[in-house]
DNA sequence: GTGGTCTAGACCACC
DNA sequence: GTGGTCTAGACCACG
């Protein structure tokens, strides 16, 4: 399974259901044609309500990165790739954009946040890796 | 003033104001004795309800970042520096680490990632200078 | 029901509802995992106002002492047991040690102190029984 | 000066000092007939406000412990020396009985009481003899 | 004037 | 149903 939720981080689960299906869709983990597993199926999986899976996959319907097959079930969209990738990119930059305004307005100097930025990425990479 | 409020970014009034009181307190905008605005003052200036500005100091008096001197206000505690100091710097640190470990897992590279952090920074130093 | 207040003995209502909880959590009375009463059933039981109720509630939650769980309600965190105790017996010594400081500069004796405190020991466990 | 005044430590300033002239009657460091400081003496040497002194003594004053004389200030009234003692005590008892009943609440048991009130009862006569 | 507390009622997101 | 937030207005003690 390609979807974790973790229900204390604060983010709703919806949420996290939805960035995480739009991320596997951008990186190509999900293709166009892929089915995604069934509304009773993931909720049962990850051990939440029903109703909340239905929400996040409403949600991505109306964002045109599922579609729904009569018969069969949701689907990723043929064209979901472009947008997906484009979303996430925002969403990093976005967020990237925050943080940094936030550093900078604490009184950090360009010098610490590099730096800061250098050892964060050196421990994530150390750590997936 | 040094408290400015963004009432519809999704953050809590009450949870801004104590960030930005903390962040001045580590920042020495704020240095311990200083007074900090009556919660009629700050809430008339914010166009808030003096409540939220309340739940805001009383909040921090529980961090030990203020202290209430009776029937006189509120001043930034003793040692209020250091903690708000090191606050401040793991939050940063966290919020970074987050967005640079979505960032990564999206598929960036690390120099996408650096030069995404150059522009965003030059265009924020750009704005407020 | 585990939680009893007295509006009128000059502790704040949501101070007596943190101080109950801990104390409950400390004498396990209340365990990790175990719901507490939602904030409109509490402020109905104690006939109170929800706010007053959710101000004890978030309080306890920013100690660590409770953790919500999203639309399910509020449950004590996982270690929170050690905190509690410590914080109940950090409490009673320190009044203790105030009062007996107090009685002591007002020149009562030892002697005199411990049967004061050895008759209002039985007065209570007397009542309570 | 027999008075020293805590203004962080939660009782209200006038009530401290209520409290210390009774205090200072009960174990007669202050006698019949001794002077009290006039209001403005003892606001300038606690650096406290006037009004707050002033309070204090009215206070005094209505408990029938300090009387005017005119055209020379206040003095410890006559029979004052009886009630000071009896209020002392009366006060103990009843902060005493309040904390033992916290500490039963609680779950402490009878011997964990009674080892704690020895040690804070050396604590506190070895430091202040 | 100051902060502290409580009530009442509203709206929101989430499950 | 749940908690979270905000507003409005009241009363209190303190200086």
């Amino acid at each position: 399974m390609f979807i974790h939720i973790d229900p204390d981080n604060g983010v709703a689960i919806y949420d996290q259901i939805v960035h995480q299906v739009v991320f596997a869709v951008a990186r190509e983990t999900l293709k166009p044609g892929n089915r995604v597993p069934s509304v009773r199926e993931l909720a049962k999986d990850l051990a939440i309500n029903p109703n909340t899976v239905a929400r996040a996959y409403q949600q991505l319907q109306q964002q045109g990165v599922l579609q729904a097959v009569r018969g069969v079930g949701l689907q990723v969209a043929e064209g979901a790739w472009e947008p997906c990738h484009a979303q996430r990119r925002a969403r990093v930059r976005e967020r990237l954009a925050d943080v940094l305004r936030e550093a900078l307005q604490s009184g950090l100097t360009r010098q610490e946040i590099t730096s800061l930025i250098e050892s964060e990425t050196q421990r994530i990479e150390g750590s997936s890796s």
